[in-house]
DNA sequence: CGTGCAATTGAGAAGTTTCAAAAAGCGTGG
DNA sequence: CCACGCTTTTTGAAACTTCTCAATTGCACG
């Protein structure tokens, strides 16, 4: 995870991304063998796409969310122009997501935490438009777009999940395009911070003390700036106490004073 | 529309935001009175959401987008904070959304001109999250998200529409926020020219001389800068023979070298 | 216990903003 | 139809934030 590191969950390194797509969706598939139920017993249940969700729809869902994958750091989910056939739910782990300009420059375009979803933006072209990366070791659960598309069209409550959770990724998106506009880079920064801070904290994990899995060019970038300003931000605000900054391992001693940026 | 004007197509404004919503979704809905058949007459149907429909399913949609609402210049289609009830396509004329900072700032998230979608980030929430004003008088069709999603559960090739055209403003975004991090003003102008022409030579205008509907303030906001900053740029682009401006009139002269910032 | 990548820090340069003033455009009403 | 007032746009100059380049330090991994 982000903050703690937890005990690797899993073996099994199986790499399903390659899908079936050419098989017509028979919903018998959905019967198809099913190693351990895991939606229904997942931890992240209550955060990621199955929340809403009642039993018998989540042990559906299951059966189009049949795989999971490991991806270690550094290693790339997908990249940027890979067919697209599956979006992911991140089990355990967190990610960056990467898009390329032509000038050869890379943005940051996101993090992603466990019981968060990658890969939306490849439904569009049917191609991702950015590369996946893990920052620390990592795993996913694999979910067959179009298994759960076709399952989608059955389950009334599990298509409203999925317009919710894409709505949301839009909503996100401009607040972080608010955020690049109107704010300064201390306030980039704090807002960063207690984003993090609030996501953690959704987890179980504690909301005033992480590690950051990414580098202060990831955040940098992400936050529309350089890295030296990234850096030197967090400086600023641990020489005025308001965090405890120890490379990747950041303290928040004063949330009001950091919303107050 | 963007760059021509024309003539006003309908009368009717007819406010139909409030949907049904507590009336349960009987598909006989489809069949009720439908007074013109908008969407297979659509001039915009090949860039709308109708498009890779066959006919029978667009008379299907047609039946879902019954009603349609004009707005005038200045006025909000919905607010931040509305209920959200429907999506709207843009018929004739153009939008802004725009998004208010706590800190009384506001910020344009985006520009959508005809046969374009607004309302998609109601979604998440089940609440408007930005306001959406008309930047001139002007059309949209109203599309009741409950209908819609039913008619998704039957007819898989809308279904997959509206889940690209989600992504689809996703990826958008996603490269707006590129554009902010990593441009400099001259590079992200530039690129609002191109795009902007590219929209409207889509939609059968002419690609190099269209009339800017926006003010220099939403421009600025939209590239994340100040309004002098965004004239200023137009002006040194002007002196450098790349385009002529003459206020909202602006004519390319250059695709080539523009494209090269 | 090096070696190399990541992070910090400094100082000057550059781009953008801010403040200010004037010009231009637009709609309204006389 | 023109005059008036208001908004929008343009342009200038100084101030400020952020970037760039550069050097140093710190940390992790082999």
């Amino acid at each position: 995870m982000f903050g703690t590191t937890d005990s690797p969950l899993m073996d099994l390194p199986q790499d399903d991304t390659r899908a079936p797509a050419s098989r017509p969706v028979r919903f018998s598939a959905e019967k198809a063998a099913t190693p351990s139920a895991q939606c229904s017993s997942c931890m992240l249940r209550h955060i990621c796409m199955a929340s809403n969700l009642d039993d018998s729809d989540v042990a559906r869902l299951n059966n189009v969310v049949r795989n999971w994958r490991m991806v270690k750091q550094g290693q790339a989910l997908y990249r940027a122009g890979d067919p697209f056939q599956s979006i992911y739910a991140v089990r355990s782990g967190s990610f960056k997501t990467v898009l390329s300009h032509q000038s050869g420059r890379e943005y940051v375009s996101g993090f992603f935490l466990s019981g968060e979803t990658i890969g939306l933006d490849g439904i569009s072209t049917e191609a991702h438009a950015c590369d996946a990366i893990a920052l620390e070791d990592s795993a996913v659960c694999v979910i067959p777009f179009h298994l759960l598309e076709a399952l989608c069209r059955e389950v009334r409550s599990l298509q409203q999940q999925v317009h919710k959770m894409m709505s949301a990724e839009i909503v996100r998106e401009t607040g972080q395009m608010m955020l690049l506009s109107n704010l300064t880079a201390e306030q980039r920064v704090a807002a960063f911070l207690l984003n993090i801070s609030a996501r953690l904290q959704r987890r179980g994990f504690s909301p005033t003390s992480f590690t950051l899995r990414m580098t202060r060019e990831d955040i940098g970038s992400y936050l529309g700036m350089t890295l030296e300003t990234a850096s030197r931000t967090l400086s600023r605000f641990q020489q005025e106490g308001l965090i405890r900054v120890q490379g990747k391992q950041i303290d928040l001693l004063d949330l009001e004073a950091l919303d107050m940026r």
